[in-house]
DNA sequence: AAGAAAACTGGACCGCGGTCCGCTTATGGT
DNA sequence: ACCATAAGCGGACCGCGGTCCAGTTTTCTT
């Protein structure tokens, strides 16, 4: 699924986050929506740069993902990738980006209880537990992909996510500092916390899942699920 | 007051977290216990390279600490930089260490409310507070000083916070999964998430203060104070 | 159709982090 | 005092991320 990522589109760029050209914008969710007019050769480098991207991670893993490598792999300069994708990491993100489109359109306007239709409540619930096991299933391309420190919070798709969280809990507990509050809760479902308490403490997504649930329920004063 | 690091001790090398030799510990807050026999002159390398270090910090900012640089204007080889603190990042570190050690003494054995002696909530709050200014006072450092995702969590010096909220934790809400709840608290005093909410959104640091006190309050299921 | 401007290309080039290994120097035993 | 040995040293070397710019290709205009 990694593999069908190619023609994602990328709309006009951003001001302060400074991507050269292609932004893996994820502003509105459109389909894919338009391929912001790219020349026809450069959109043709884009997609076999991403493919190479893939190849080559499916078959060194993430590590032999060198911006020459794939710039020889799909059979282009190396000066390309970067015009293209501005750096390691924004070539990562523009891997995961097809993933990123489709869990925001869950949440935009998918079906209950993580998209509109469900009570706020539950669908903070069933947001937590989504990211959790989409990261979970994409965990060295997350880490490979997490930007300097000083980029992490910068980026569109996490402002999405954070704009989410925050409307939902405006909803929840209203007298709250609900951005605040958005940020402690999305900074527990951190890729690299994640890979921190499965891999290196061995705990079982299952006690993630609950410990989300939980902590939902003290921020919001619910009771827990169940 | 950076500057008064220099002596400061490492105590012997890491199974699990790979750091050459000196491995700027904070396991035992000890008063920079044993200087782990360095030889006489790797001692006094020790010291050249971290006063370089500091004078590089204050001249260019953290960007200007190249592990070059600092060989340089220690007049010290750069392979001596790296068998010494193993990578940029340890170097950066151990620049913090003194700090590090202020802190962890503070809350094993300081006055309350910091240390023993106060309620374990009020413990908890004044942790966090602590954190924060000592974060906000040191951004930069922190930073750059972040490692890679994959280690982030695995230093000892996280690993003492942990273990001291966790304590805590366990003292106020002995039912709850106190261990995934002080990640999840710790989380939120991330240097990079204090920086991208004071550098980049603007949040006075009193914000986030009160934020700290709300999240405890609330994951203890306690009322905020006043 | 043709020419001009804009967009794209690729590879030479740079600096930095990190490794390696032959040489030097401290240290502790006798 | 002296030697054997372990510890430390330093700079040549490597690979990668990132920049730059002269040259090429596409697209737009008329």
């Amino acid at each position: 699924m990694l593999y069908a990522v190619f023609m994602s589109s990328a709309l006009p760029p951003f001001p302060e986050y400074q991507e050269p050209r292609d932004a893996h914008q994820l502003l509105e969710v459109g389909p894919a929506s338009d391929e912001p007019c790219l020349r026809a050769d450069a959109a043709r480098n884009r997609a076999r740069l991403l493919e190479a991207a893939a190849r080559l991670i499916a078959e060194h893993g993430v590590a032999g993902v060198t911006m020459e490598a794939v710039a020889a792999a799909a059979e282009v300069g190396k000066g390309t990738v970067f015009r293209r994708f501005g750096d390691r990491t924004g070539l990562l993100m523009a891997l995961l980006d097809h993933s990123a489109r489709q869990l925001q359109a869950d949440f935009l306007s998918g079906p209950p209880p993580l998209g509109p239709g469900a009570a706020p409540l539950e669908r903070l619930r069933a947001f937590g537990v989504a990211v959790l096991y989409r990261s979970a299933e994409q965990l060295d391309l997350q880490l490979a992909a997490q930007p300097e420190p000083t980029r992490r919070f910068a980026h569109p798709a996490a402002g999405s996510l954070r704009t989410h969280v925050t409307m939902l809990l405006r909803q929840i507990v209203p007298d709250a500092d609900c951005e605040l509050l958005a940020h402690a809760l999305l900074s527990s479902l951190d890729p690299a916390l994640i890979h921190h308490l499965t891999r290196q403490r061995g705990m079982p997504m299952e006690r993630l899942e609950t410990g989300w649930l939980d902590l939902v329920a003290r921020l919001t004063g619910t009771e827990p699920p169940r």
